[in-house]
Formats: structure tokens, C-alpha cells, sequence
RNA sequence: GCGCCCGUAGCUCAGCUGGAUAGAGCGUUGCCCUCCGAAGGCAAAGGUCAGAAGUUCGAAUCUUCUCGGGCGCGCCA
């Protein structure tokens, strides 16, 4: 087992003392284990751990469930980690261990210091993570932001929890508006050496950022390409409009501390007389997923010159999608769902099975149609879980940004990142379910109190290690360099920790195993954020605690004996904190300023 | 018209894939600094989990329907 998930030790252990019923008789031989849980419960009254073996297995044991779990309890009494069992409610069995257990539990985890939650349950399957990918028309603006915070964290929790990894950014450069970025680029150029351009006509990108490339392409080419028809010189702006578009994208991301291992080409599908996407239509003809056929016009929203033709269909249909989708356009070309087909055909190719996209919430009419296609083009062996990001609202202080489209004007995650910082930014893009609209304060995200998560999470980081520097005079023996601390301070005599509100502590530290792994297996990183401030607001309440009753301060005046093992507790707390921020992509601060 | 997402305290949101008496922050009310960082903490009040039916030992969570909000609906990416 990784890096002590207690939860799973107990569950162990319950599912043992099942196995001896069943030897003895009083349960059937065959048994259903896997609906058996052990999970922390609600009210602490209630122990420790509560376990619903007897409620899940009564039925085929044909027993009664709270006499079943009298039957369990009675087993799990002698257990040496247990020092009471009680059966409640419908068949509840409420355990409590013993603190020397949970007093271990800690010891684990100082031990294991930066690789405390780390865990193997994705068997090194590979996993292929697809976020951004924004088109290389522009920087990216705010809108980027969450889906690439999100997709990131998401990337690095799937690692923490043993899953192969590979975050991948796919380049829309085929599509018509990489022409239009060429266009656009061009009138730069035009500029660059010395034309008027005038106002940018309708239809093309307005914005100042391309002047860079117009300049780039002047120095480069002189009058050369003026020269040219347009069918020459296009590719050559295109190729260098994207290079320079997706540089500045890969700086801006840097800039949000997001990275991935694969830029991914959409034009590489087809370019060069390479036809993978014709290739894998065919494919799919002969599987008889692909035909020649007539669509219903849309009902409800009216699409004008609606023109009833034949045209290259996919079925979607068979794969529960409400319509089949159209593959061709009328002249002839494919349209972006075909790429997209052969993109994930890809990934399937090199060896996914388990494929992950995160979408902005304007594509959500888009994923059955995708869900289909991977199915189908693996034989049914792969699956995609689509991750959408709903939108971000930009406040100042209560109040919407302004944002105009027309004009260009637009806020860039740039802008966002240089004002409120990249922590910021991080975590509250993760402090909200995936498919809850946020909103996103500019004036809260940086004030400095309680009302800032991001900042209440990192202060109790750094009151941490605060206490560790303070310590100093009590313990002058405590290592400063982190991994030796963590090392000495494991050693120390944790039984002390005997106070109810150090235990309870200690059990959320214990909790934390468990809960990585129940976010990577729903993807679903913003629990760890939800996770970090509760476990931050009980340490705070601790350390306050203390001014009141000064024999529970982490520091005792000349008791190095009682010392030692607080810092041990706070050096647990630190050790979680530190994990889960890095998690989110968040920095730990040694202090605050 | 159809599909997807959402509806939980006055406000903003969690709720650990079906568990026990539904939680937190803000706001309101009342408290705690000679004291390891008050950049913090304690306490009170506040709920028909939108509504109805169903599934079962047990539902905020699963199913169906209704109401309300968001997004999307050949040849845009």
C-alpha cells in the first residue's frame, strides 16, 4: 500500500474478518465484497470510522443487518489497531481506534514527507490529458485560464496517483481562421514596411499583438513576399503567424505555471500528403459507421438557406448521439469533427485507453458526438471523459468587467496573472466544482484575510514553519534543513499528542490519502482545495486554542519532551499542506508578506 | 422543439459516487489580543436540499415527470 491510507487498512481488515464468518459458517462462501466501505463519519460521535459491511451483505447472508454487524463487531474487537466497536442505527459499525494508531498514522506521514498521499491505483495505465488548446489566432485571454488550471491539476493529481500521464495541447492551425490570421498578419507586414493599411477591414483579426509578426516577416522577407500572389505567400505568413502565436501561448502558460509534453498539429493530420483523417474515415466506412446520407433540418432554430443535400455522415447514432454527424463540407473538405476523429484516433494509436478532454462550456452539444467517435474508432476499447469548464465572470470588486470583442479588446490571462499572481489565479480556478459557474473578483482575490482562501491556505503554511523557526530556543537540536526536521521530528515520542483537538487533527492529516484518490478517480481536483482550507481552519483554530490554554501551544517553555511531539503534529499539517498546494500548482510560502 | 449542465441557509458554495441529526465562508448578533504571526479564533441565529412520484434497510445524491436558470443545436473551430 502507498504512503498509508489507514482508511484502506481498516477496510482490509473488516473484509478479513468477513472471510472468517464465512469459514465459520455464519456468512455464505461467496461473497459480494466490493460495496464494502470505510469512510470517515459525518458526526465524530459516531468514532472514527464507520463501516456498512453488515447493511451490504445482509441480504445475501439472509440475516438481519444489525445482527450481522453484532457478528462483525464482535470479530473486529480484538483487532489490534481497534479499541472499540459499536454497532448503530440500521447496521452501522462505528469504530474507534486506538490513539496509538492514529498517533502512527502521523508518524507515516512526516516519514513519508513529499510523497505522503502518493498512491498507485492508476497501475501506470496511460492517460492522455488534453487541455487549452486554444486556437493560435491570439494570446489568451481570461476565458483560458480555468480550463487550463483545471487540465493541469488534474494532469498532476492522475501522476500523484500513479496513472501514466501525458498532458497534450492540440494545435488548431488547418482550420479557415489560420488563413484569416495569415490575412491578418499580412496587412502587418504591409504595414511594417512602410505601407497605410488603414483601419483592418471586417473579418480580420484587429489586434496589436500582430504587429511583432508583420515586423518579423518584414526583417525577414523584405518586399519579397508583396511580390507574391497570395497562394504563395500565405503559407509561408501562416506558418509563421502560428509559430509566433503559439510562442507567445507557451509563454503565457509558463506564465500560469501550466505545462504539457505534447503540442499536438491538426494540420500535420493532413499535410504533406499525409491523409490520416481520410484514412481513418475509411476506416470507419468499412466498419459501416460511415456513410453517404441526408440529414432533418434542426427543429426549433430555423437554419437559414437550409440546403437538403447528400452528404458524408458518421452515426453517431449508434453510439447513443441524437443525430449522425456530418464529416464533409460542401466543398468538399473535412470538416473539424472529422480531424477531431482522427486526432483521438491518435491517441488510440499511441496507446491510450484512457482519454481525458477539458472543454470550455460552449462545446458541451459536442460531446456525445466525441464520446461516439472514440469509442469507435477503438473498437469500443478506449473511453473519453469529456471535462467541461463553465464559465469564468470577472469582477472588480462586485462589478463585471467590461470586455469588448469588436476592437479587440479583451482582457488577456496575462493582464490577469501580473495583477493578482499566479497562486491567486490557481486556486481559485480550483475552488469551485468544474461545471460551476465562477466568479472571479479581481479586489477579493488578493485582499488578505479569511475571506481569500488562497491566501488563508498558504498562512497556515507559513505559520507553520513560523513555529518551527521559533522553536528554535526550546529545541535548539531541531534540524532546520526540512527533510532532517521531518526525519527528527518522526522520532519523537507522538504519544503525548492526547488532546482531543490534536487527534482530530491528526485524523484529517489521515485523511488525506484517501481523499487523492477519490479525486483523481472522479477527476475532480477541487476537492483537494476544499480539503486544504478545512484542514488549514482547524489548524488555525489549534494554534489560537493555545492562547487560552497555554499547556496546548506547539511551543512549551522548557519542555523539549512535549515540544517535540507538537512540532511533529505541525510538521504533519506542513507536510499536507505543502503536498496538496503543489497539487493545485500553488506555491507553499515559508512566510507571508 | 430537442440535447447537455445547474437549482442546497439572506448571499457565494461544499457535501467524500446511496449512509446516521445536511456543512463552510460571507453577512447579522455577541465575545477573545501583556501571550509561538488578531493576516487569527469562539459562540448564536439561519434549511420543505426547487416541487411531485418512484427505486430500498436508507435518497441532497439514482429513475421519471413538472417548474425555474445557463449553454448548444449541418457546411464555425
Amino acid at each position: 500500500m502507498a504512503a498509508g491510507n489507514i482508511f484502506n487498512e481498516v477496510l482490509d481488515r473488516v473484509r478479513a474478518v468477513t472471510g472468517r464468518l464465512a469459514g465459520a459458517g455464519v456468512l455464505p462462501p461467496a461473497l459480494d465484497k466490493s460495496r464494502i466501505v470505510v469512510e470517515p463519519p459525518r458526526d465524530a460521535a459516531h468514532g472514527d470510522m464507520a463501516t456498512n459491511a453488515a447493511m451490504v451483505l445482509a441480504k445475501d447472508a439472509g440475516k438481519k443487518p444489525r445482527e450481522l454487524a453484532q457478528a462483525i463487531a464482535d470479530e473486529l474487537a480484538s483487532d489490534d489497531l481497534v479499541q472499540k466497536v459499536e454497532v448503530a442505527g440500521p447496521g452501522f459499525i462505528n469504530i474507534t481506534l486506538k490513539p496509538s494508531a492514529w498517533v502512527e498514522a502521523l508518524r507515516v506521514a512526516i516519514r513519508a514527507g513529499a510523497r505522503y498521499g502518493k498512491s498507485d491505483i492508476g497501475r501506470a495505465q496511460p492517460v492522455n490529458v488534453e487541455y487549452v488548446s486554444a486556437n493560435p489566432t491570439g494570446p489568451m485571454h481570461v476565458g483560458h485560464c480555468r480550463g487550463a488550471v483545471f487540465g493541469d491539476a488534474l494532469a498532476n493529481l492522475l501522476a500523484y496517483t500513479g496513472f501514466g500521464v501525458t498532458r497534450e495541447y492540440y494545435i488548431n492551425d488547418a482550420g479557415a481562421q489560420v488563413d484569416v490570421l495569415a490575412r491578418s498578419a499580412f496587412l502587418r507586414y504591409r504595414e511594417a514596411l512602410g505601407e497605410d493599411i488603414g483601419p483592418i477591414p471586417e473579418g480580420l483579426y484587429p489586434g496589436d499583438y500582430l504587429k511583432p509578426v508583420g515586423a518579423a516577416l518584414a526583417a525577414e522577407h523584405g518586399e519579397a513576399l508583396r511580390r507574391m500572389p497570395e497562394s504563395e505567400w500565405l503559407p509561408i505568413v501562416r506558418a509563421k503567424a502560428i509559430a509566433m502565436m503559439m510562442a507567445a501561448i507557451r509563454e503565457d502558460l509558463a506564465a500560469l505555471n501550466v505545462r504539457h509534453d505534447v503540442f499536438f498539429s491538426e494540420r500535420s493530420l493532413t499535410e504533406d500528403g499525409t491523409d490520416e483523417v481520410g484514412r481513418t474515415l475509411e476506416n470507419l466506412r468499412a466498419q459501416g459507421e460511415v456513410y453517404e446520407g441526408r440529414l432533418p433540418p434542426p427543429k426549433g432554430a430555423p437554419v437559414e438557406d437550409w440546403e437538403d443535400r447528400e452528404q458524408t455522415l458518421f452515426r453517431a447514432t449508434d453510439f447513443g448521439d441524437d443525430v449522425d454527424r456530418p464529416l464533409k463540407k460542401s466543398d468538399g473538405s473535412y470538416t473539424y469533427f472529422a480531424s477531431d476523429i482522427a486526432y483521438h484516433k491518435s491517441k488510440w494509436d499511441r496507446g491510450f485507453h484512457h482519454m481525458i478532454d477539458v472543454w470550455g462550456a460552449d462545446h458541451g452539444g459536442y460531446i456525445k458526438r466525441m464520446t461516439a467517435a472514440v469509442r469507435a474508432v477503438s473498437g469500443g476499447k478506449a473511453d473519453l471523459d469529456v471535462k467541461v469548464v463553465q464559465l469564468v465572470r470577472l469582477l472588480r470588486a462586485g462589478e463585471p468587467v467590461k470586455m469588448s470583442k469588436r476592437a479587440g479588446e479583451f482582457v488577456t490571462l496575462r493582464e490577469v496573472v501580473d495583477e493578482v499572481g499566479r497562486d491567486a489565479v490557481r486556486f481559485m480556478m480550483l475552488y469551485r466544482k468544474n461545471d460551476a459557474v465562477l466568479d472571479f473578483d479581481l479586489a477579493k482575490v488578493i485582499e488578505q484575510s479569511r475571506d481569500n482562501p488562497v491566501f488563508y491556505v498558504q498562512y497556515g503554511h507559513a505559520r507553520g514553519q513560523s513555529i518551527f523557526r521559533n522553536a528554535r530556543e526550546v529545541l535548539p537540536e531541531l534540524p532546520q534543513e526540512p527533510a532532517s526536521r521531518a526525519q527528527w521530528l518522526a522520532a519523537a515520542d507522538l504519544g503525548r499528542l492526547t488532546d482531543p483537538a490534536e487527534l482530530s487533527l491528526i485524523r484529517r492529516i489521515a485523511l488525506y490519502p484517501r481523499l487523492i484518490e477519490a479525486a483523481a478517480l472522479a477527476h475532480e481536483p477541487h476537492r483537494i482545495a476544499f480539503y486544504l482550507y478545512d484542514l488549514a481552519s482547524e489548524f488555525h483554530a489549534l494554534w489560537t486554542k493555545g492562547k487560552d490554554l497555554p499547556h496546548l501551544r506547539f511551543i512549551i517553555q522548557n519542555d523539549p519532551t512535549m515540544t517535540a511531539p507538537r512540532l511533529a503534529l505541525v510538521e504533519g499539517v506542513v507536510t499536507v499542506l505543502a503536498s496538496g498546494l503543489s497539487l493545485l500548482g500553488v506555491d507553499a510560502p515559508d512566510e507571508m508578506r
